[in-house]
DNA sequence: CGCTATAGTTACCGTTCGGTACCATGTCGT
DNA sequence: ACGACATGGTACCGAACGGTAACTATAGCG
């Protein structure tokens, strides 16, 4: 049922391309979003829209990330913050806020990423879907919190991309997705390199995968790949 | 949806910061949190909140956190008070209050330092859970009254520093904890040094505690690090 | 049946990240 | 005041990771 509305995020930056791109991921994702370029379109969207989280970048023309959130002062306690900022920033200074049930993420991230980390702030702020954090395919289990990766009981070693991955197909199981779906999703959003690190990964994934039983992720030619029940 | 209401904690503090990062981080361990910025609005949220404890700043705009304790009078007995002072504040008018069940901490703190002083006179006063004092993974136990740790039932000497740090991962066992959450809650909540601290520590536990077994803390490469059972 | 385009696998290399030993500073107790 | 120990910072090494590339396999199609 397409009425129902996910939670309310506003994405703050100046740069069109990171809000656009961002915010179709999360609209696909179920969730209702707003946007603003600057400090003062922020502070507009907040009343108007009230959002239940904010990606906010911490570099705008008229004010940073930190003052904006200041400046929402009490209401601030209760909308936490995903501050995006570059990657050589100072972390110390974001570090601080982090325990105040915020995040960051330094540019450029993937967008698999990001929802993953919006997902688990609104569950633990308790204003998300009570949605478990654990992914279920077949007999394969992937649990968020733990990192872990379960094939048919057994336990199973991933390195940080072949997560993402991973994670992605799970998000989208019997989907087909096309590589440029997966490269958008799972690599940086700015990733220039060769779409061939895709089939790499892909490959490492089923060697690791299959190795505790039959293939799941099935490739459809000329289009992409698709996490499918073995037959 | 599940509020099942922890005990009430009124945090009094008139830098917005210290707040925002106290009452987030108790409301994250299922404490109920009400918040004043001066001494007026903290004698209005002792009527209206009714706390079980408070966590008061000594110095604030319009009095003093002795004094709000005084005029708490009667309640006062039965209302615990954890009161946060600057560092070189004169800690003997301090000391004097803790012999009534209350207890103090210097600014900056650890947030786990906090949680952990709140939980225990909790316990003590019988207000908290009757959740033990003694926490268990696998074969190892802390035992946070006596602060002894045990590996296979060998007694392990920590220092300040490693002790902080085992407690917050057997807080959450089996979860991948990232750098910078470990770095909020276990250093001062304004620590801003060098990240590698951490790993050093994490290097000191892992010497001390897996001489008498296999190795529990398992790194998460590029997240951070994570209570695991060896396998 | 064989050619071509697409996909899969493996190997390699540059870079990053984590672990540990070592050192400087600070703090506490004697 | 001194010494011992804890803490935090630095440097260096090794391992793991990510991405590229080269080679192989396979499917689709004329």
């Amino acid at each position: 049922m397409s009425t129902a509305t996910g939670p309310r995020i506003l994405v703050v930056d100046d740069e069109p391309n990171i809000v656009e791109v961002v915010s179709m991921a999360l609209r696909y994702q179920g969730f209702e979003v707003a946007t603003a370029a600057n400090g003062a379109e922020a502070h507009a969207q907040v009343e108007a829209f009230r959002p239940q989280l904010l990606v906010l970048d911490v570099m705008l023309p008229d004010t940073t990330g930190f003052e904006i959130a200041e400046r929402l002062g009490a209401q601030r306690s209760s909308i936490p913050i995903i501050f995006l900022t570059a990657r050589d920033a100072q972390e110390d200074k974001l570090r601080g806020l982090t325990t105040g049930g915020d995040d960051y993420m330094t540019k450029p991230f993937s967008l698999e990423e990001l929802v993953a980390r919006i997902r688990t702030i609104l569950r633990r702020t308790g204003q998300g879907s009570d949605e478990s954090n654990r992914m279920v395919f077949e007999d394969l289990e992937l649990d968020d919190d733990t990192r872990e990766v379960l094939r048919a009981g057994q336990p199973i070693d991933l390195t940080a991309t072949e997560y993402r991955l991973l994670r992605y197909l799970l998000s989208n199981p019997r989907r087909v997705l096309t590589r440029a779906q997966i490269l958008d999703h799972v690599w940086e959003y700015d990733f220039g390199g060769d779409a061939r690190v895709l089939e790499t990964y892909i490959s490492y994934l089923r060697k690791k995968l299959d190795a505790h039983g039959p293939g799941l992720i099935h490739t459809v030619r000329g289009v992409g790949y698709a996490l499918r029940a073995p037959r």
